[in-house]
RNA sequence: GGGCGAAUAGCUCAGCUGGUCAGAGCGCCUGCCUUACACGCAGGAUGUCGGGGGUUCGAGUCCCUCUUCGCCCA
């Protein structure tokens, strides 16, 4: 059977049919049983294509997942990609520009046509990518957010929504791209501190004189249309309802008084732009002051200014500004000055506040019983203080635009009446082609509705809502939610809004926001930056499974991963390397397995008994229990790097380094005990391939098929998540075993020290001061020998008398000796080894001492601690006593 | 400006309820092709746990403060 396995896991030969074979089995369907398990994918956009980002997040789902079904859990992920408008919308654009087109030329049906034919072509491509690094969703279920049912989630939502009052029409100042032309919500433009500088302009008072403004934005002073001050502000208290002459564009504006200026920032006096800023807005609307647009929808000065300035850009107009007050001597001073300055989400182009007329959802009423659900417990928030986030945006909570103008999307379902006299808006959850009003001619909103505004509903629409499914019944709410923390606003607090809303719960009760993939200078990862790691690469060229395992056991709960673009060797070797170590643990015990053997537990008339165990065989069903726990414990708290660590200790360190080692002479022809050492193997190896499945499904996969009693047929996706087991608790062993350990290791540090060569074996001796001690370590000589490699076929019981040759020796707890034989040339060395390393006992022997020697330390601390603590100083001292006899008896002193 | 984190070995990070907590992986040094694995085996070096102060019998661990970095919101 081994004969098939290459000496080195040749991962490119096997995920791919494997793959195939998981999804011809219908692997990842929900297989009715317990409870049903369901996380949603956060959709990726369609056009996309995989990067890290998507690599890390759908790793931690599919380990989540995977955990899941083992555990017996109806499990669902389920899949879909997301229409994404504006991103598609500008991929197509950008292919009409090279055809030296643009979406006007086309015409909006055409246009779109075009979107969907795009989309047709390469939307299953991301979702493709995902099944090669081993996502396990169920793509029967997989959704398209532009999807017919989707759609119509999206238009009855819009609509209990209006009839509730919660959506509405109006104008305000919105966040504007003026490179996408549309709107964006709040949290579509993103703030980014910048280095900007302070204008103070010197504005001429109609009376005389002049009061300085100070400004971050020259330009817009072309549309101002008064100047504020706050009203218990003496410095300006007198100049309140007089006039200024504003400057470049000769208009008499007013001084108004509003409560909303800090006399604090800059000179105390503010110019007011209504139609340029969400707060100027406020104040305009206070004072009845008027509003002039004075920009372009791509952000060129408009017919509204002064004709020398029309068709500037924003910047060429400050420039233009600037230049003009400096001329008329009207430029006070200039400082520089930080501040937040927003960028489109999707282009990076500065945004610009604008009134428009926009849809918006009245929030608040939406967000109080999600604020609720934080606040008793319904969600929780891994890491913890994401859970503030969330709460503090909620408390914050401004409505939300929902238009868009592009054409890419869900139409916004609202038609107006054009007939005179009649002007009705409908609001419609099925196209209309008369108004109901009038039975006159109609017209439908032009714009398409903010993609998360289909995102938001995702956890429900995508299981058929508003439909009474048997999958919405049955799936909803789910249990986990995956994502960037990027997306918390944008998505995860929205889904949890209209999950309370439309299905009277929350849509999951654990929210993991995991870390962000950067390079080694900490930056995100991004096309721009060109330090992108390409996932399908790594896979090519070190396997899924070592991807999976760098992303998962190099990202603590909090932390962003790490990884080096330009050395994919340093970051990625660690994950094949631990691959290939499976890989060949599982050739070595494969092959040992052919042997014969009886079993473990079970009704078997032969079963092995518990008196047969060896002490190793003992020890790694103990460790191997420990490790269950310990990885359980970890995937249920979400802590897979722990989990990840926790395994591949046990199978390299434990089962690899020692228990194999260990075994290994058990296993040659028909040794006696070599079938309770298959049986252990079979059993531990089995365990260990459990544990890493969720992080390493193809290389355990293919390792359990072969394991004997499994069978090709049968799939470790669906095999049991290894229990806690009682009855392989064993402190006694881990005690002696770990003392084993000691000595071995004690022999090979003195080899080592005494630079004897790997293929030579120096003469050993063991010895004790008790008899109870001797008779424990006597069964292990052979191991002892063997794994320390050294000569040495018994444990002696110390008499007084002195040794009879030159020895080089560790004492080791209980009085253990541990020695070597020593050259008559190492003998000065060895002196001076024993020297410091009895000074080194010494030392910590007098700190022990004075702790215990504090009355205080001894009355307060607990006595279990104490205790240990004195044991701990008994212990040392008879070490550094008996270094000092060494000394003494190789004539060092 | 408000709020929240983080600072531990050259690098990336564990260390969760104060008492074997000074650790892991990678990298580095030495010796080994020991018939599962050189993508390996054995051994080794490396840290005033960011600075200062405090609480405590005892502090990477709790409190205060300073410095630096990051995130969220204005």
């Amino acid at each position: 059977m081994t004969e098939e396995l290459a000496p080195q896991y040749q991962p490119g030969a096997i995920e791919q049919a494997l793959y195939r074979w998981w999804t011809e089995q219908d692997l990842f369907a929900p297989r009715p049983g317990n409870r049903p398990y369901v996380i949603m994918m956060p959709p990726p956009n369609v056009t996309a294509q995989l990067h890290m980002g998507h690599g890390l997040n759908n790793t931690v789902q599919d380990a989540v997942i995977r955990f899941e079904r083992m555990r017996g859990r109806e499990v669902l992920w389920l899949p879909g990609t997301d229409h994404a408008g504006i991103a598609t919308q500008n991929v197509v654009e950008r292919m009409l520009a090279s055809e030296g087109k643009t979406r006007f030329d086309l015409g909006r049906d055409a246009f779109v046509r075009r979107v969907w034919s795009h989309v047709d072509e390469t939307g299953a491509t991301i979702l493709d990518q995902l099944k090669a690094i081993g996502s396990s969703c169920d793509w029967s279920r997989t959704y398209f957010t532009l999807d017919e049912g989707l759609s119509r989630a999206v238009r009855e939502v819009f609509v209990r929504l209006y009839e509730k009052d919660l959506v509405y029409r109006g104008n305000y100042i919105i966040n504007w791209c003026p490179r996408c032309l549309t709107a964006l919500s709040n949290e579509e433009a993103e703030k980014e501190e910048e280095e900007g500088r302070l204008w103070h302009l010197r504005y001429p008072l109609a009376q005389g004189g002049h009061l300085t403004v100070a400004t971050t934005r020259p330009e817009t002073m072309l549309g101002d249309t008064a100047v504020a001050v706050h009203p218990s502000d003496a410095r300006y208290a007198a100049l309140v309802g007089t006039t200024i002459r504003l400057p470049l564009v000769d208009r008499d504006i007013p001084i108004v008084a509003d409560d909303a200026i800090d006399p604090a920032f800059g000179t105390g006096a503010v110019k007011v732009t209504p139609a340029h800023d969400p707060l100027d807005f406020e104040i305009g609307k206070r004072h009845g002051l008027a509003v002039l647009n004075i920009l372009t929808p791509d952000a060129h000065i408009g017919e509204s200014a002064p004709e020398r300035f029309q068709g500037l850009t924003r910047e060429a107009a400050r420039k233009a500004v600037v230049r003009e007050f400096e001329a008329l001597d009207l430029l006070d001073k200039t400082e520089t000055h930080q501040h937040a300055v927003g960028h489109c989400y999707r282009c990076g182009t500065v945004v610009e506040p604008r009134l428009s007329e926009q849809w918006f959802v009245r929030m608040a009423p939406l967000a109080a019983p999600a604020l609720e659900a934080y606040r008793d417990g319904s969600l929780r928030f891994i890491p913890e203080r994401r859970g503030t986030e969330y709460a503090q945006w909620m408390e914050n909570i401004r409505d939300w635009c929902i238009s868009r103008q592009l054409w890419w999307g869900h139409r916004i379902p609202v038609w107006y009446c054009d007939a005179d006299g009649c002007a009705t808006t409908s609001v419609s959850r099925t196209d209309l082609t008369a108004c109901p009003a009038c039975g006159g001619s109609v017209r439908q909103d032009e714009d398409v509705l903010d993609t998360w505004f289909s995102s938001w509903l995702v956890p429900f629409s995508s299981l058929g809502w508003p439909d009474e499914t048997p999958d919405l019944h049955r799936y909803y709410p789910g249990d986990a939610l995956v994502t960037a923390p990027e997306i918390l606003f944008f998505w995860v607090a929205r889904m949890i809004m209209a999950g309370l809303e439309f299905q009277g719960d929350v849509p999951f009760h654990t929210i993991y926001l995991h870390g962000t993939v950067r390079d080694t200078q900490h930056r995100k990862m991004s096309k721009s930056l060109g330090n992108g790691i390409d996932p399908l690469e790594v896979v090519e060229r070190y396997g899924a499974d070592a991807l999976r395992y760098t992303v998962i056991s190099g990202m603590a709960v909090g932390t962003d991963l790490i990884l080096d673009p330009a050395d994919l060797e340093t970051s990625f070797a660690a994950g094949r390397n631990f691959a290939n170590k499976l890989w060949n643990a599982g050739r070595f015990i494969l092959g040992a397995l052919d042997g014969p053997t009886r079993p473990l537990a079970g009704p078997h008339p032969n079963v092995i008994r518990r008196e047969e165990l060896a002490l190793a065989d003992r020890w790694i069903i103990a460790r191997c229990d420990e490790t269950v726990r310990i990885a359980t414990e970890a995937f249920e708290r979400f802590r897979l790097n722990e989990a990840a660590a926790a395994a591949y200790h046990f199978l390299w360190s434990d089962l690899a380094d020692w228990y194999i080692e260990q075994v290994k002479p058990r296993l040659h022809g028909d040794q006696p005990g070599g079938d309770v050492a298959r049986a252990v193997l079979a059993q531990t190896f089995d365990v260990a391939l459990r544990l890493l499945h969720p992080v390493m499904p193809f290389v355990t996969e293919t390792l359990w098929k072969r394991l004997p009693g499994h069978g090709l047929e049968a799939s470790i996706c669906v095999a049991h998540w290894p229990g806690p087991d009682d009855r392989a608790t064993d402190d006694e062993a881990l005690a002696r075993f770990a003392e084993l350990q000691a000595i071995v290791t004690s022999y090979r540090q003195l080899s080592a020290d005494a630079g004897i060569r790997p293929g030579d074996k120096a003469e050993g001796w063991l010895t004790v001061a008790d008899q109870a001690v001797a008779d424990r370590l006597a069964p292990e000589i052979e191991t002892i020998a063997r794994l320390g490699r050294v000569r040495l076929d018994r444990v002696t019981v110390r008499s007084s008398v002195a040794a009879d040759s030159a020895r080089k020796t560790d004492v080791l707890p209980d009085d253990v000796q541990v020695s070597i034989a020593l050259s008559a040339a190492d003998m000065a060395r060895e002196c001076a080894r024993l020297e410091k390393e009895e000074a080194h006992l010494r030392r910590l022997v007098e700190g022990q001492e004075r702790k215990l020697g504090n009355a205080q330390f001894v009355e307060r601390a607990p006595t279990a601690v104490v205790d240990g603590e004195r044991q701990k100083l008994a212990s040392w001292r008879e070490q550094a006593d008996a270094l000092a006899d060494n000394r003494r008896q190789l004539g060092c002193v």
